[in-house]
RNA sequence: GGGGGGUUACCGAAGCGGUCAAACGGGUCAGACUGUAAAUCUGAUGGCUCUGCCUUCGCAGGUUCGAAUCCUGCACCCCCCA
């Protein structure tokens, strides 16, 4: 099987530029591919997933990956999909932007693998250079305005003009967009020979305009092919969730968070997402989508699917602690940790402090710390509980109201767990 | 300006002198079931030093042994006639 068929096979192929011939084309010699990434955060998000595990994989078939951070197309804006003009982000931002995000992508590409190490670039080194004139000569020049109007991503936002489609408008700043991402790929021609270029199906405007602008400027026929967007069963983008978007840094969304969010996939999402996003082969792929068509309920392929991409985002390391902390979510009794390990599984979680002297004149009773932390909003709601079969310290369910907390319940040096319900959790600190 | 109706707990809505901390529905919380799904079922849902006590039914007074329920005034809302 070759790269392009596994590709097709896993749905990564919307369009490109040459059906017939990509193949052949990839399995001739090792290629330069790049992809794109805007750097609107200081870490990228589920959302990006997707181009990088692309470049992962023309990368573990032998291709050069380079990734180019948008800095100076992140001060722009691209206008695709937008329906509003873009904020435009300070340079200090997109520096800061820039560096958390080259960090990210260490855990997908291979800095240091010979002939085919990936490239980290910022398309602003080679833009900021530009003289305006220079730029309006040399490349802009080669773009014709009826082309460019052509395009969808400018078409939807100019509208017809009617009352029924009256279009936004846009800046010439976001126009411009398109001539900046364009010249990107001219850039990366002349310096590493990259051929061809990979994004998400709504980059194929942008993409197609680098080709042309190749043609005109450097009589080169470069490639391009899209990815299909990544979206949920019920038309929402993956990777956004009531509270946000779900991050790749554990400082924004800890690795259990992420974990979570893949776990609880829908069943008709899973599959896509395993074909797409991990690197399981189709064998095993396959004999997932089996079992959850026969026995959905044992969700392998969601567990797969969360084990695989943790790993893949957060190291080993990493999935592991948020696989000990599912278990402890979900119930499994707490003993045996320390504060720290409390503290990373539980760093979500509303802690308060609590004088600890309470714990050994007997003063708090299971009903009290229900309500100092926050569980209860008063004693009588934390009685009902308790008596509801509620009530759990460190993932132990307490029957009697009257219990009183010791020394004894604390689940490590100074923290005691406390739990209300399936789901609802609070640490008290004692000091 | 005249006449009528309303204001109840998180929300909607019963109650119209005692048995009212207040029916019922929704929501919320807990439990069971379950696939960490959906649905369903059960219980709870003012506070407390909890077989009892305290504070609530727009606000302030009053009648009564006793008021969410009756009376007076005030505030806000709705409707009808000018």
């Amino acid at each position: 099987m070759t790269f392009l068929s596994d590709l097709r096979w896993r749905g990564l192929v919307h369009q490109t530029t040459d059906d017939a011939g990509l193949e052949i084309w990839l399995e001739d010699k090792p290629r330069i591919v790049y992809a794109g990434f805007d750097p609107t955060a200081d870490s990228l998000h589920v959302g990006h997933m997707l181009g990088l595990v692309v470049l992962r994989r023309f990368q573990k078939a032998g291709h050069k990956p380079i990734a180019v951070v948008g800095g100076a197309t992140g001060m722009i804006g691209d206008p695709t999909g937008k329906s509003d003009e873009r904020n435009l982000l300070s340079k200090e931002d997109l520096e800061k932007n820039v560096v958390g995000i080259a960090e990210q992508m260490r855990s997908f590409l291979d800095f240091d693998a010979g002939d085919c190490s990936a490239e980290l670039v910022n398309n602003l080194d080679w833009t900021a250079q530009w003289t305006y004139l220079d730029f309006l000569r040399d490349v802009g020049k080669n773009f014709p305005v009826n082309v460019m109007l052509a395009k969808d991503s400018v078409k939807s936002r100019l509208g017809r003009g009617d009352d029924s489609s009256p279009g936004d408008g846009m800046s010439y700043t976001e126009f411009s967009y398109m001539l900046l991402q364009a010249f990107d790929f001219v850039h990366l021609y002349d310096k590493f020979g990259c051929e061809i270029q990979a994004g998400g199906s709504d980059q194929w405007g942008n993409i197609t305009a680098g080709i042309d602008l190749a043609r005109r400027m450097r009589s080169v026929q470069l490639v391009g092919m899209t990815w299909p967007l990544l979206t949920k069963g019920d038309g929402a983008k993956m990777g956004k969730t009531e509270s946000g978007a779900v991050w790749l840094s554990a400082e924004r969304t800890s690795p259990y968070q992420f974990y979570q969010y893949w776990f609880n996939a829908d069943d008709v999402d899973v599959g896509d997402c395993l074909r797409m996003l991990t690197e399981l082969d189709q064998e095993e792929i396959s004999s997932l989508d089996d079992v959850r068509q026969s026995n959905a309920g044992q969700r392998d392929s969601q567990r797969r699917l969360a084990e695989e991409l943790t790993k893949l985002v957060h190291g080993e390391e990493g999935l592991q602690s948020a696989e000990r902390a599912t278990q402890i979510f979900f119930g499994a009794e707490i003993a045996d940790l320390n504060d720290k390990q409390l503290g990373q599984i539980f760093a979500d979680v509303p802690a308060k402090e609590i004088s600890r002297s309470r714990l050994s004149d007997g003063s708090l009773t299971v009903v009290d710390a229900l309500v100092e932390a926050g569980l209860a909003k008063s004693k009588g709601d934390a009685r009902r509980t308790v008596q509801q079969g509620g009530a759990y310290v460190n993932n132990r369910r307490i029957e009697e109201i009257d219990t009183a907390l010791t020394e004894k319940n604390l689940a490590s040096e100074s923290v005691m767990v406390l739990r209300s319900g399936k789901k609802k959790y609070a640490l008290l600190r004692f000091k």
